[in-house]
DNA sequence: GTTTCTGCAAAAGGTTTGCATATAC
DNA sequence: GTATATGCAAACCTTTTGCAGAAAC
C-alpha cells in the first residue's frame, strides 16, 4: 500500500515526504471520513509541526492520483475517503458521524441513470441521512 | 403555488413578505439549482435593495416549512431546489450546470439500501458528475 | 402596538495562497 | 545543487450573526 503511493507520487513529479505518507496511512486506516480538521488534529502527536494547510495542499495530490475521493454529506467541511471504490454514505444527523454503506449492489442503479441522461457520466456519489443505531437506542431511552 | 407558501409561512408564525415570496417564486421556476448569490443576482432588478443575508435567512426558512431542499454537488457552495420530490442531479464538471435526472425509478435502489443499513433512513441525495451534451460536442470540435 | 423582518456591516468558519525556509532527490 | 514541499500568516469566499430601523399583523 506504501508502496502503491510512493511510486504513484514520484510518478507524478511529486516528492515523497513523510507528511505525505502519514496522511495517506491515516486516511487508509481509518472508516471515520474525516475532514482536514480531524485529519490534522489526529496527527498532531506524531507530527507537533505540520499545519493544516499541508492537510489541503496533500488531499488535492492524493485526489489529482485518484488515492481519495471527496465527500460532502451536507456539511459545511469536505470529508475525505481513501477507499475509492464505489459505495453510498450515510450520515447521522444526530452525531454527526458518516459511515459507509456496504453489501448493496449499486451497479444496476448507476447503469440506469447513467443511460436515463445525455451526459457522458464520470462517476457519482450517494448519500443517505438518518439516524443511526446508538442514537435510536439513545432516542428511546 | 402562492397561497400554499402564504399559509405555510403563516402556519408556522412566520410573516409573509414580497422577499420570501420573491425568492420562493425565483425558484419554483427555474431549472437551474440556483446557490444564494445566483438568486440574489437574478432578483437585483425587480428587489434592488434586497441583501444576501435575506437570501440565507429565507432558505433557512424554506427548507423547515419543507419547500425547498439543499443540494451540495461538490462545490463550494450550496444550491437550492424547489422541487422536493427524490429525484438525482447531474454536474456538468466543464461547464458546471447541475441538472435534474428524471426517469428514473429510485424507490428500489433506496429500500435496497436502507434495509442495508441498520439507520432509519429519513431522506438521500444523490449526485453524478460528467459531462453534459454541449460540452461534450463543444470538445468534439 | 407588538412582533418579526430587512439590510447593513462585522464576524465566523473552512479553504487557499504567497512566501521564506527546509527537505527530497 | 536544483526543484519541490512545508509551515506560517494573510487572504479569500461562503455563510452566519447582531443590531437599528422598517414592515407585517
Amino acid at each position: 500500500m506504501e508502496v502503491c503511493i510512493t511510486s504513484l507520487l514520484r510518478d507524478k513529479g511529486f516528492k515523497v515526504t513523510p507528511q505525505r505518507l502519514a496522511i495517506y496511512n491515516m486516511l487508509s486506516s481509518t472508516r471515520s471520513h474525516p475532514n482536514a480538521e480531524m485529519i490534522f488534529n489526529e496527527l498532531q502527536a506524531m507530527y507537533p509541526t505540520m499545519s493544516l494547510a499541508t492537510v489541503y495542499k496533500t488531499m488535492e495530490i492524493l485526489k489529482e492520483i485518484g488515492l481519495v475521493q471527496v465527500l460532502n454529506a451536507g456539511e459545511d467541511s469536505f470529508r475525505y475517503d481513501a477507499v475509492m471504490t464505489n459505495h453510498p454514505h450515510v450520515r447521522c444527523t444526530e452525531c454527526g458521524k458518516v459511515e459507509d454503506v456496504y453489501d448493496v449492489n449499486i451497479d444496476a442503479f448507476v447503469n440506469e441513470v447513467s443511460q436515463g441522461t445525455k451526459y457522458q457520466i464520470m462517476g457519482q456519489q450517494f448519500y443517505f441521512h438518518g439516524i443511526c443505531p446508538n442514537c435510536q437506542r439513545k432516542n428511546s431511552n
